[in-house]
DNA sequence: CTTGACCTTGCACCACGGTGCAGGGCGCAT
DNA sequence: ATGCGCCCTGCACCGTGGTGCAAGGTCAAG
């Protein structure tokens, strides 16, 4: 169990941040103290770094909250097959750019830029 | 040559979205009326819808900005290089969370949420 | 039982990425 | 040359995702 502090410099984030996850039902301590005082299970760091990293993949906090209520909710089905399609999207769009810079370096621009075409159409 | 209002509608997004775009840098006109007319070319709508997708992928217009001027700039070595690892981390890091998805949708949550663990580490 | 570090709430503020409006000009068909 | 619709610039505003501050309370060591 540790104090919000400890929590946010484990993962690298703000206390603030934090207080902002909890209010958006993201990260909810384990427990309080008498005093009011945030007590923090070793879960919570996991989903302090998890929320940070789909944030990242462009997910919004609305939409990181379904994928961390996926494995909560009762119809899991519908929820994750959306999820999924929409990952497998982005993977797709992700490794297109990724493919055009690596030709983009080898090859140089030829005509057109490979990389806007990656995802243009 | 197409006015701004085609394009916009082209691209699916607004018309002071073109022009907030042609402040950053990220899409200009090929020309202007002697009025001030914008007007652009076909590569316009491939570089709009570029940026739209790269940015629903989590990159912001900063990184939209470098992943454009990959291709145009002198030394395109650095850049790619950096780009290409960051997106091959991402790509790991999707593609976690699409496998902790479907291993929920299979086999249930057993001790932990699947899904944080995935980009907990 | 005091002291200093850390915590609480509430509220204000910030940057990013747009979005919309006002006041005025352009361009083309009639 | 007169409409009508579209365009121009500048500026103000918005939602999302945080970040910081003030005023006060808590906790644990000494």
């Amino acid at each position: 169990m540790v104090r919000i502090s400890e929590l946010a410099r484990a993962a690298g984030v703000g206390i603030s941040t934090v207080r902002f996850y909890e209010r958006r039902g993201l990260v909810v301590p384990t427990a309080r103290t008498h005093g009011g005082y945030r007590h923090y299970d070793r879960d919570a760091l996991k989903r302090l770094k998890f929320i940070r990293r789909a944030a990242r993949l462009g997910f919004t906090l609305t939409e990181v909250e379904q994928l961390l209520s996926a494995s909560t909710t009762p119809d899991v089905g519908d929820v994750i097959t959306g999820k999924v399609a929409e990952i497998e999207e982005r993977l797709r769009d992700l490794d297109r750019v990724r493919l055009a810079l690596l030709d983009v370096a080898e090859n140089g621009v030829q005509d057109q830029c490979p990389v806007v075409a990656a995802l243009s159409d």
